[in-house]
DNA sequence: TTGTAATTTCAGAAAAAACTGAAATTTCAG
DNA sequence: CTGAAATTTCAGTTTTTTCTGAAATTACAA
């Protein structure tokens, strides 16, 4: 694929927000491309377009289906996968939330849960820190809560939900 | 400090999380340490806590400075600094979401508020991918704008907003 | 001032992460 | 089946990131 001063801007400016969360700078740079990409394509195209091995767009590929980004599409008369990311962006941010969800905020509430557990039997630990694993505690499984939440709606309901904000704070008077 | 089995978990699991959010893994078990700390505690003693060079303390506080998460602290006869962190957890999950939507969210838009005025003036890129632009663009601007609301709460206000998760869905019906 | 403790800086070392290219494996049309 | 295309694996290399320890700087008590 051809890029241009636009769409290179766009793929290294995702690549290097993608090393701030985590994500390899070269997984993000795929999924950059997929994003902006007009049609599926396939791994040797990514690899040429990018300046990547293809091996390392295989990695990437599978990293990303890890995290249910991206899906396989197929030519008639083309035997290669063709890539593409979702159609729609706010699914995709549900699916990046599930994912952290389950990766991150879970495991951490239980390591929480365990802590403050262990801290509240033993006196070799004192009572500042137990209440600090509590309290982590506590507003990680709210955010956990959320997450969930969100995963009961369409990526039209979150949209309508995002654009709810000011309501939502509201609330709180 | 002495560590226990159960703040030796916590500290090197928030240390692996570091890693998968984009902070260095010793930088998030300074910042661990700190959090269960029940005062706070000067450099050299995070140094050989963690097993970890003095320089490298003096480089990872300097970091958590920079997303506002420790405090420096004096104690009469000791020059040194003593750290910690600040003792509201909901505060500090404020600051992080003032900093990221700072250093990632607000420059991502911009960069995309660009890339879509560039491709609406140019034939060379199609409209499916101005399209994804925009709605990226529209994407990360609402979530730039419920951090933004965010941050006018307090942290006990911020609490009550994380409890008032269902009534929050239930808006939609 | 002066000397010492505390901290920071920084060049080089070490460790971790990511990438390459060749080989192995899988897939599938003929 | 057979062979070529597509994909994956993986050992070794490169790159990036992080860490160390010595030296420089800063802070401050005497």
């Amino acid at each position: 694929m051809k890029l241009t001063s636009t769409t290179k801007k766009f793929i290294l400016h995702w690549g290097e927000m993608g090393t701030r969360w985590g994500i390899s700078r070269s997984v993000a740079q795929i999924h950059a491309l997929l994003l902006i990409s007009p049609e599926p394509i396939p791994a040797d195209e990514i690899a040429t377009t990018l300046e990547i091995a293809r091996s390392a767009v295989s990695a990437g590929i599978k990293e990303l289906q890890s995290w249910g980004l991206i899906r396989i599409v197929h030519h008639m008369g083309d035997r290669r996968d063709h890539f593409t990311t979702l159609d729609d962006v706010w699914e995709t941010f549900l699916l990046i939330l599930r994912e952290r969800r389950r990766r991150e905020l879970e495991p951490t509430v239980a390591v929480l849960r365990e802590c403050a557990a262990e801290a509240a039997s033993t006196k070799a630990i004192p009572a500042t820190t137990l209440k600090r694993f509590s309290d982590l505690a506590e507003l990680l499984e709210l955010t956990d809560r959320w997450c969930d939440r969100a995963q009961s709606l369409s990526p039209a309901g979150l949209k309508r939900l995002a654009n709810l904000g000011d309501k939502v704070f509201k609330l709180l008077g």
